[in-house]
DNA sequence: AAAAATTAAATTGTGCGAAATTTAATTTTT
DNA sequence: AAAAATTAAATTTCGCACAATTTAATTTTT
């Protein structure tokens, strides 16, 4: 045995972090491909469903992804035709992404999706909730 | 205001997990640049310092991440000189890993960048043990 | 022992994620 | 108003993740 049990992997809050959170998205992604989302494009349609058109700032300041991210998933969703790409008329320098019909009939989809999930889950849902928080007040501790 | 409440971001346990870890990936990200390392790069030599020898299948295991990944990651190690990789010769498929001199003494490193982003700390301790092991059941609970 | 099945790792291809740089538009300063 | 600074998005580059396929070695079945 090491002296050096810190370092012991199950010890870690971050590989927890980075296990739950990959484990998530694999739960995630089967449902999600029947709606033709990645989890990336899914959260980026959560962000749109919630606060309609959005420039790509706003999407990045949102969900903490810079237009490194942004632009290519963006311009695949357009592809998808679920999103618009405008410039905006008063700075030409933002780029206004807006839901095209399809992109909107997809919320009810995503709803349907969700409740799926949920009743197959065994999840508590307090529990949930309670490390939903945590987790947040963690994410604020270590961007702070 | 929509009646889709559920989908909002601030809602789901998901979004919060994402954000986490992609901030614990940032908070980490700078020390281990000092150390030449990425953050997977980082999980992997944890693993390695913990559990010596491993094929790359036992590290699959351990850390739930496929060839795909590992290959890769697993050559560039190698030629930061931290990793050797040879094929059994009992089983030729099976590539094994070992940590060079050089790998070995990493860990101290690492255990000293660990000791600092402690200090410069203000989470809970307990908390945080907390926090990981609520993370460790919902892994569990996603992967069964 | 030969054929079939299984296994371990590598490879291929797609899509993030983020740092760093570039481009172009707008704002501020001089 | 011209120069300098700032801003928004795009681009470039690197390294994961992961699905799907391939390759090669080993094991199991016939």
């Amino acid at each position: 045995m090491s002296n050096y049990q810190e370092l012991a992997l199950e010890n870690q809050l971050c590989f927890a972090l980075y296990n739950a959170s990959r484990a998530m998205t694999k739960v995630y992604q089967p449902h999600l491909k029947k709606l033709g989302l990645t989890y990336p494009q899914y959260i980026v349609m959560l962000s749109l469903w919630q606060y309609k058109n959005s420039s790509v700032k706003e999407l990045g300041n949102r969900l903490n992804l810079d237009s490194g991210t942004l632009t290519p998933l963006l311009k695949r969703l357009e592809t998808a035709q679920l999103v618009s790409r405008t410039r905006s008329k008063d700075d030409e320098r933002v780029v206004m992404i807006s839901l095209t019909k399809q992109g909107q009939l997809l919320e009810s989809d995503a709803l349907v999706m969700r409740q799926e999930m949920l009743c197959n889950s065994t999840a508590d849902m307090e529990q949930m909730l309670a490390l939903k928080e945590q987790l947040q007040q963690l994410t604020n501790q270590l961007t702070q």
